[in-house]
DNA sequence: CGATTTTGACCGGCGC
DNA sequence: GCGCCGGTCAAAATCG
């Protein structure tokens, strides 16, 4: 991933000035500055979008292709009664889903039985699944979204437990979600998503993100949730969560802001 | 002090 | 009808 370097600092002269003309004119050079800048990143996030779109094109074309040979080992029917719902679940999604590998901390892949003819109560479904750090124990998955856990169980099917979480974004959100660890590969979480969020902003996501990062270490890009925000959308959000937790990022708007509250004063 | 998490109790569906 | 099990509730604990 290419570094995007951008020049935060305002170089705002907030000393005594000759005349309200000079300081008027560094005004409008540095708005215009600023204007530039703002192109320039807008230029490059556009770029940056076009090549993920690509990238994940190709990938997911990849993965389709080898879909028809993931033959994941299913646990014996017959061997456990009460898993003949979740079986016919996992048969209903299992054409859809799609297990990204890396050498990374995570991997994240994205399923959804939008298309499949498989319905459960009228309600979308999707299933996520992110490779996390064996290390980490937590059943938290950021995904831009602002849940609230209402329970955990430990299931027959799986040694981990299971956490269900509601959408606290807004109160009439009737999305919830479930998180288990895989029972194959417990360095994988499974998240599955049920309803669809009828709240069109993600206002407090920025909080959300860097909360739940401060929660688990394994946070990681959430790519197109099911209902959820565009490609596009997460991308920005990565960009913005990375910028706000740059220490010289926040140095350098700290000094833009008291540089134009200064400015703006002594005018 | 409000929001969130934890956790035992409770409820309802399902199979026998 | 009974027992099992997944899902939810809600009071207490914890956090920021």
């Amino acid at each position: 991933m290419e570094s995007t370097c951008v020049d935060t600092s305002l170089n705002l002269n907030v000393g005594p000035r000759d005349t309200q003309e000079t300081s008027s004119e560094d005004l409008v050079q540095e708005l215009n500055r600023l204007n530039s800048e703002n192109q320039k990143l807008t230029e490059r996030l556009t770029h940056l979008s076009e090549r993920f779109n690509l990238l994940k094109k190709q990938l997911i074309q990849v993965m389709t292709n080898n879909t028809d040979n993931n033959t994941s080992p299913e646990r014996d029917p017959t061997s456990d009664q009460s898993s003949r719902k979740r079986k016919a679940e996992t048969e209903a999604c299992k054409d859809n889903m799609i297990s990204i590998s890396g050498n990374n901390t995570e991997s994240i892949s994205n399923i959804t039985d939008e298309d499949s003819s498989f319905r459960r109560q009228s309600a979308k479904v999707s299933r996520v699944m992110v490779r996390i750090q064996p290390s980490d124990t937590s059943l938290y998955l950021r995904d831009g979204y602002q849940w609230r856990k209402y329970g955990q169980k430990v299931t027959r099917d799986n040694p981990s437990p299971r956490a269900y979480f509601r959408c606290s974004f807004a109160p009439s959100c009737p999305v919830k979600k479930k998180v288990q660890r895989s029972a194959e590969d417990p360095t994988v979480l499974v998240a599955t998503y049920e309803g669809e969020h009828n709240h069109g902003g993600h206002g407090s996501e920025l909080a959300t993100l860097a909360s739940n990062q401060s929660k688990s270490e394994s946070g990681g890009i959430i790519l197109g949730e099911n209902g959820g925000k565009s490609m596009q959308q997460c991308l920005v959000q990565q960009m913005a969560t990375s910028l706000t937790r740059d220490p010289n990022f926040t140095a350098a708007l700290a000094t833009a802001i008291s540089g134009r509250i200064l400015n703006f004063v002594s005018n």
